[in-house]
DNA sequence: TATAGTGGTGTTAGCGCTAACATAAAACAA
DNA sequence: TTGTTTTATGTTAGCGCTAACACCACTATA
């Protein structure tokens, strides 16, 4: 009766061994397929399974997964037999499957006001490029400086079961902080810097650099500055160092205009030039708090025939390439865009991977480039 | 012996709604809950499953299911009762699981070049926006211009089961296409035009559009050219464009050169004037396959006293958002880049509601943007 | 010789959800 | 009244994979 029975297994394993090994053929004859039009059921012939893979070089499936995700706990000549079966099927194993068995996504969300912006460009590619050198993947959610977008953007990363999320900024709502208090991933907060992060922080203060920026301008003698930024939590605080500069300085004042958030163009950066002038028509030093709207402003300059910096001063924020690139060249805060992904992603890692994190916040700093503009 | 077993099922049945009911009345007082830190597993006790949320509204699991995924199946009443307990156990639906017992992730993967470069930007706003619209996430990879990174990109995306593909360009390995094709799912390719896409694309004719360029040069009486792009597949199809158009111009010739792809930065501009102006410092208008290497090679041209256009003439690609300030300003290849993600996301989207998509095929255009620059 | 290790592989039991079918009650038509 | 459709809900059986343990053959140790 046993005996019988695993006949039968075995009769049926090798059925299904001679099936999939037809198969394999004939896919190897028959090399063009027509893209088959509204296809929607998954599982189409030459969708494969990791059984199949398995029952094709004569393993478990157990097996087949150990080869995909730890290959030196299977012996070389069963890995090799393994490996030769995933190729002849074109096996592509299916992540979501592996995740719900495990609980591990492998995908590390990050949420950030706008990729348009090169600012954060440098961020995501330092974040991606380290993350993938791990075998993680990058989902990004862009808020668009809109209110609640960062909120619903966490709800559904942590639907798709990210294991650990990037944020931009340390403000945030009680619901956000909550949520990802409560979901137990890893959280690294990036481009400012607080005290009571939420996990992990990564970035520099913002206050501190504007404050800076007042101290550089003001020691170049411009006493009229003025400020342009976007209306939100960085650029505030870069507006609010500043401030506290200027007040502190007898004889220093300010005027400052806030540009609807999501303008970090050229354009908006002439309009803040002309609205500036406008407040006060001798400024002697303009401080913008992101380099696309110093240059915009510069190239109004330009127009107006002011001198920069001889009639007026400009100093932007975040060293893009075009700072240094436009004449004349453009004095910035200088921010380790890139290194601040690098270090989240690194981070991230440590406690994904199960090493301490002995310094939970990390201060990468920023400085001033003194170029030509001021 | 039935009827026990019933009893039984419901015993346990109450046991665990009040186990339920308890804990969340528990996490109505207790609302700081201390940040887990070196917390490894998931389904920590504030992590509900669907069960929990429907013995807490009494009903079964599927009900919930319907009330996430199909409000309207479900009886205004039921669907109260069941979302008023979703929001009191903070309950978020493991969307893995949903995705493999569904066999749709909602998730489409999209591959560009870089999200550096704003050119791409616009597309990828214009994609993920509209997928938004429609409940579908985008899952972003870059290649970096790297040779073999689409293909490595595609299995990956595969693995994740992505719903639907964005690619750019219209070359890929032959690897690429055939998963591509055997995965069965809808690809839209973009920012080139073919007669044989892999399945469906939305762009343009590069070819056509720098042989507009070449003509509209040669009309304004510039008949010494030079080129200057990236060394790759969109870059080339311009490049040979305006060279179809010079050689059946007579009288007209040029000179190119070919930088490393990945740059399109201001700084590789500045080095290509330099190089077309040793070739032939005779050069009277030069067509850069990009406004950042344009934008460069002007302020070049101003550091070396060249009036822009009248010693040399410099004219872009994409017509980014700072063509238009700079002065001069420049004259471009205005690409609809916005649009070509919003129509591959529309594209997708009929597809995936399994409405026919008529024409696979779509031409979006380009047009000349004549400025003061050439 | 018995004993404990060790590397390599297999078996079992889910992960959390949804498709597909089944059922029951209500609404409607003949 | 009876059958038929419609609406609302439930039951069953997986989706494709991995964790955890079980097992076996072999080696090392005393």
């Amino acid at each position: 009766m046993l005996a019988l029975t695993l006949m039968l297994v075995n009769f049926e394993a090798i059925l299904a061994r001679a099936r999939i090994i037809f198969s394999f053929l004939l896919s190897q004859i028959v090399t063009t397929t027509p893209a088959s039009k509204n296809n929607n059921r998954r599982n189409s012939a030459s969708s494969h399974r990791m059984e199949d893979v398995a029952t094709l070089a004569g393993v478990s499936m157990i097996t087949v997964s150990r080869v995909i995700n730890s290959p030196d706990k299977v012996a070389e000549v069963t890995r090799i037999k393994v490996e030769k079966a995933i190729r002849a099927l074109g096996y592509v194993p299916n992540l979501m499957a592996g995740s719900l068995a495990s609980s591990k996504s492998r995908l590390i969300g990050a949420i950030v006001p706008t990729i348009d912006n090169s600012i954060f460009a440098e961020t995501i590619r330092g974040l991606s490029q380290t993350l993938s050198l791990n075998g993680y993947e990058l989902l990004l959610g862009q808020t668009g400086y809109v209110d609640n977008a960062e909120e619903r953007i966490v709800s559904t990363f942590l639907g798709r079961r990210v294991d650990a999320m990037v944020l931009t900024g340390i403000r945030h709502t009680d619901k956000t902080r909550s949520q990802l208090r409560d979901s137990g991933i890893p959280v690294v907060e990036t481009w400012d810097l607080s005290d009571r992060p939420i996990d992990m922080l990564a970035g520099f203060s913002n206050l501190e650099a504007g404050a800076a920026m007042g101290r550089y301008l003001i020691s170049k003698g411009y006493m009229r500055l003025g400020f342009a930024g976007g209306d939100e939590s960085r650029a505030l605080s870069r507006l609010a160092g500043l401030t506290a500069t200027v007040k502190s300085t007898p004889g220093a004042n300010l005027r400052h205009v806030l540009l609807k958030p999501a303008s970090s163009s050229f354009k908006a950066g002439r309009e803040a030039l002309v609205q500036l002038l406008k407040k006060d028509p001798n400024l002697q030093a303009i401080f913008f708090s992101n380099d696309a709207l110093a240059v915009g402003a510069m190239m109004e300059c330009v127009r107006r025939g002011l001198r920069v910096p001889q009639d007026i001063a400009i100093a932007g924020f975040a060293d893009l390439d075009i700072a240094s690139e436009i004449l004349p060249a453009l004095t910035t805060v200088q921010v380790r865009s890139r290194r601040i992904g690098e270090t989240a992603a690194g981070m991230l890692m440590d406690r994904l991977q199960g090493r301490e994190v002995p310094d939970s916040v990390k201060n990468l700093g920023f400085s001033i480039i003194s170029r030509e503009s001021a």
